[in-house]
RNA sequence: GGAGGCGUCGCCUAGUCCGGUUUAUGGCGCCCGCCUGCUAAGCGGGUUCAGGUUAAUCCCUGUCGGGGGUUCAAAUCCCCCCGCCUCCGCCA
């Protein structure tokens, strides 16, 4: 949610910040009239209840007849001040609709435009080249005895999978190095519920335009999460932040789901995008002010992790059409991908700003001891699944083994190359 | 899944049975001031959060876990939901 008052005193600078993300400002124009209906509906409603209050007192005191005079006439009021209420209630709830459809204000460093309008910040490391040719990770992994796709599509579908043998244990090896980079960061290291209550959905804005991708249980009010941003996010709900502890950093680890809807047809090869994976999650909880600069911190933390890796990648900085609808600005880190002869995303950090917050009552203090919204941000450590495909298809050998990068080699048991089982 | 208990402005707490002089007690902590050689003690004042209004203050409205209802009037009565605790059942 935008903040209101800037809203309401500059709605020209929200609606520049529409049309940079190529959208209409109809929106900012029914959020602006929404305000001015709701605070006239909360001037006459409380003007009533103040009346009915002093009213109410003389009541109290009143005996016999007066109060029988005194009750008569205060019954209209009462019915007036009910309907009052209620008109304010509607009016309030219509202002909070047309708020929260607007999306975060796109940083004005953010490129402007749609999807294939981000600009590359840097490329680092170069695309392998090969001299022989390279398998894709489908084939890598059936060799390696590392990824089952046939029976994950038999027990649980299409775009799922079993990582097994040394599949399952780069999981958890990704998994640990992560974790211990994060913590050695002086991250607090967290295991999140992968299912939320739909304020917390609501709150991080995956119930917007992102609804369609995410997976609702039947019968419960409770959805599966896309990633632990959004447990992480609403971990802090309603809460008031000490200003000394920030920035509150947190690595969650956590399955994530996506129904990945409106993408059939679209990378069904492999374990590229599919409906379930784990991840390793940074989550930022700081000031406003201090937000841009964490935002790049995130960034660096997401870099030393792909150059532990030892793969190839550039790092976009994404149009603002392309942000979602909680974004200011988000970079991601794409690697090289052989099969795919193209980067593909592996990593992704967003600043908020104070977007989720107002949505979930997460504030801090100012200096002068007044609240404030804080601000968020997450960022990918690890998407194992990708990381995965990135790091067999990169450092594959000819054989079909792959040469496993030395940082990642202590969690594995100092295994240094991942041996076919099978050609 | 069943039964019972509880949820008050940072923490503790009065008020709830029997609705109205409650603008929600009081203590601790914290902040400001006085006093004091310094500190402590003592004394006085302040101290939920949000919204409206305003140049700002003042003021007004809401807020007793959340929502709804009854009533002229709800922390207080009724209903639903959430959370915590105790016991029983089931279970990795």
């Amino acid at each position: 949610m935008i903040d209101p008052r800037l809203l309401r005193d500059d709605p020209d600078r929200v609606r520049a910040a529409q049309s940079k993300r190529g959208l209409s400002g109809e929106s900012v124009d029914r959020a602006l009239s929404a305000d001015t209906a709701r605070r006239t509906a909360i001037a006459e409603f409380e003007a009533r209840r103040s009346e009915q209050k002093a009213m109410g007192k003389q009541v109290a005191a009143a005996q016999g007849e007066e109060k029988q005079a005194l009750l008569a006439q205060v019954k209209q009021l009462a019915a007036d001040v009910k309907a009052l209420e209620a008109a304010q209630a509607v009016a309030e709830e219509e202002w909070t609709e047309a708020l929260k459809a607007i999306p975060n204000i796109a940083d004005d460093e953010a490129p402007a435009g749609g999807e294939e309008d981000y600009t590359v910040i840097e490329h680092v490391g170069t695309p392998r080249e090969f001299d022989f040719e390279p398998r894709d990770h489908v084939e890598l992994g059936r060799m390696l005895g590392a990824i089952d796709l046939e029976r994950g599509a038999k027990v649980s579908g299409s775009r799922f999978y079993f990582l097994t043998g040394v599949g399952a244990q780069l999981q958890l090896a990704l998994v640990n190095m992560a974790m211990d980079q994060a913590r050695a960061a002086g991250f607090v290291q967290a295991a999140a519920p992968s299912l939320v209550r739909p304020r917390a959905m609501e709150g991080t804005g995956f119930l917007g335009q992102a609804a369609d991708d995410v997976y609702r249980i039947e019968g419960e009010e409770l959805y599966l999460v896309g990633t632990s941003e959004v447990a992480m996010a609403a971990y802090h709900a309603d809460e008031i932040l000490d200003p000394a502890s920030l920035p509150l950093r947190y690595a969650a680890f956590s399955p994530c789901f996506r129904k990945e809807a409106g993408s059939h047809g679209k990378d069904t090869r492999g374990i590229w995008r599919v409906h379930w994976f784990d991840k390793v999650e940074m989550f930022v909880y700081t000031t406003v002010e201090e937000s841009y600069a964490e935002h790049q911190r995130l960034l660096a933390w997401e870099k030393e992790f792909l150059d532990k890796l030892e793969l190839a990648y550039r790092v976009i900085d994404t149009a603002a059409g392309d942000l979602g609808l909680s974004a200011s600005r988000k970079f991601d880190c794409e690697a090289w991908i052989p099969s795919r002869k193209a980067y593909g995303e592996l990593t992704s950090t967003s600043n908020c700003t104070e977007f989720q917050s107002r949505r979930l009552d997460i504030r801090t203090r100012t200096a002068d001891g007044q609240t404030t919204p804080v601000a968020t941000l997450n960022g990918t450590l690890t998407a194992v699944t990708r990381a995965i495909v990135a790091i067999l298809e990169t450092h594959q050998n000819e054989d079909g083994s792959v040469t496993v990068p030395q940082a990642l080699r202590p969690y594995l048991g100092g295994l240094e190359t991942l041996k076919p089982i099978s050609a």
